[in-house]
RNA sequence: GAUUCCGUAGCUCAGUUGGCAGAGCAUCUCCCUUUUAAGGAGAGGGUCCUGGGUUCGAGCCCCAGCGGGGUCACCA
């Protein structure tokens, strides 16, 4: 079949069967064993010159400079990249120069992946390069990549004809990460994050667990979900919003510390902090309460700012953030009042409603009084807590999974950590109670015959379990894409996840 | 979903009032001494997102659609 092939595209075809006719496979097996990266080698070649005399490395080829009989050109792997210098006569030793003047000059191409031997040495201007004897094609490229190129002009780095285009970056992330080493930076800061969590966790005793994705009864949040359906059993299924029930019952079965890295599923809008898939923690902890878990979470955020940047100041956008303990605290209600002047404490819906019509702040017809308290905080308070803030004691029937308040029994003992103007953490005391988990699931059915499209459904299993007793229990849920995108100065979701959901592309 | 901006060569982007579709890099041919956004000479490369319409003539104006970005709404 022949697709509508550029014209680069035919000529780098032509090209690798030109190869092949020399004998030269364009795409081997055999394992390439390197001893060395680029990385290694441009930071201890300089404190130790005399080692490196014998380098095996392999990458792709991202530039080439060629002027007659010799040549320079830049080789990534994985640590970055170093510049080669090709000689003919070292590559030739022999009278015969095929090697040089035809495969390397005109049948390699720039996005082609090789494999060098050699000996690093500086060159004239002081560039550490690989002096190289003997250059092996391991893969052909058929596509060639955008050029982008790059200038260090006094002290600062331009970029020429970089690759933005943000449909391209996302639909071929492979070619962003290839071409843009701070796309790839990123993804090694978050997986930094999530190695740091889950060491943390772990010291701490707690199991890493894995609990169901396709669930009959989907709950533990306030979300439409995906369905989908088995066959073999013809039944639904749900593909999960969260997995909060599923901890609390290995809760139940006698765990003390449980946590899931869970890649949630939500069916809604996407936005740059939303993607109906997504990465979530959560972690659940045995005779603890919400009190003891604000201090577990500062602790927790403290030591993976002070990973991955080595300090806890950390740069998002305009400002700079800062993770070292302690932070802010307020209730709900002290955070409205400090924002708005406001005390809506004891409002009934009423009057809530009038406030928030006074502020200019548009609620549902439908909304009660804790979604239009919510609503006030969303608006008024949220956007403007830039330093990461605990707020506490949420209105009772916004938390239908949360133990309520020891000493109101109106509020939930929960907390959210507000940092950036936005959520990033959501917990509180669960509730263990299963007469109450009852009937604040019954007032949530009451909400769905209501036309509340998230209310949570009634799950009876859980209910069952909850029967036997589970001790009291705290419970923590983290946004990991929200948390990366902090720890790693990402103005959108899309920048820390690598394949962004998109609408299919149309075929040709 | 609403609104707004964008879509031109492999990449980054110009394109005037509606008048022969352009530049740099990349590609190809030739020259070339340790160069670095290498340089010099020449050449090729286009469904101007798609489909209609207006017009003697549309990349440009109008309508509809597709894709993407921003903002808002919904939503953690």
């Amino acid at each position: 079949m022949t697709l509508n092939l550029s014209e680069q595209e035919l000529i780098r075809t032509k090209k690798k069967e030109q190869l092949e006719a020399l004998g030269i496979h364009p795409y081997p097996a055999a394992t390439f064993a390197t001893n060395t990266s680029a990385k290694d080698i441009l930071t201890k070649y300089p404190t130790d010159p005399t080692r490196y005399q014998q380098v095996v490395l392999a990458g792709r080829l991202m530039s080439r400079r060629i002027m007659g009989s010799a040549a320079f050109v830049e080789l990534q792997d994985a640590s970055g990249r170093i510049q080669l210098y090709i000689h003919r006569d070292t590559l030739c030793p022999d009278q015969d120069k095929t090697f040089y003047n035809t495969v390397f000059k005109k049948l390699i191409d720039m996005g082609d992946i090789v494999g060098v031997h050699g000996h690093v040495f500086r060159t004239k201007m002081g560039t550490i390069s690989i002096h190289v004897s003997q250059l092996i094609l391991l893969t052909k490229a058929l596509k060639p990549l955008p050029v982008v190129k790059e200038v260090v002009e006094q002290g600062t780095v331009k970029t020429y004809d970089a690759f933005t285009d943000p449909e391209q970056r996302y639909r071929q992330r492979y070619v962003d990460l290839i071409v843009n080493p701070h796309v790839r930076e990123i993804f090694v800061k978050r997986a930094q994050l999530i190695r740091s969590i889950r060491q943390y966790l772990g010291v701490q005793g707690y199991l890493e667990v894995e609990t169901p994705i396709l669930q009959p009864i989907y709950g533990g949040a306030a979300a439409r979900p995906f369905k989908t359906h088995h066959n073999a059993l013809n039944t639904p299924l749900y593909l999960r919003i969260a997995n909060e029930l599923y901890l609390k019952r290995l809760i139940v079965g006698g765990y003390e510390g449980v946590y899931e890295f869970a890649k949630d599923f939500r069916n809604e809008g996407m936005s740059r902090f939303h993607n109906p898939e997504f990465t979530m923690l959560e972690a659940y902890v045995a005779y603890k309460d919400y009190l003891w878990m604000m201090d577990q979470v500062e602790i927790l955020l403290e030591k993976v700012a002070l990973d991955l940047h080595s300090t806890t100041e950390v740069c998002v956008g305009q400002h700079t953030i800062n993770f070292q303990r302690p932070w802010k605290r307020f209730t709900l209600f002290e955070v409205i009042q400090h924002f708005t002047g406001i005390d809506v404490r004891g409002m009934d819906e009423a009057a809530l409603r009038d406030v928030a019509h006074k502020l200019g702040t548009t609620v549902a017809a439908s909304a009660g009084k804790g979604k239009i308290i919510d609503e006030l905080f969303g608006s008024h308070c949220e956007p403007k807590l830039i330093q990461p803030t605990f707020i506490t004691d949420y209105p009772i029937e916004m938390s239908p999974l949360a133990k309520r308040h020891r000493a109101d029994p109106s509020l939930a003992e929960r907390f959210e950590v507000i940092c950036n103007g936005k959520e990033i953490c959501n917990a509180f005391s669960e509730l263990n109670d299963p007469l109450d988990q009852r009937q604040r699931f019954e007032e949530q059915l009451e909400l769905g015959k209501r036309g509340d499209e998230e209310a949570m459904a009634l799950d009876e299993d859980f209910l069952r379990a909850l029967r036997y007793g589970m001790p009291p229990t705290v419970g923590v849920g983290i946004g990991i894409d929200r948390l990366s995108m902090i720890m790693t100065n990402a103005a959108s979701i899309q920048e820390v996840i690598f394949f962004p959901q998109m609408r299919p592309e149309k075929q040709v």
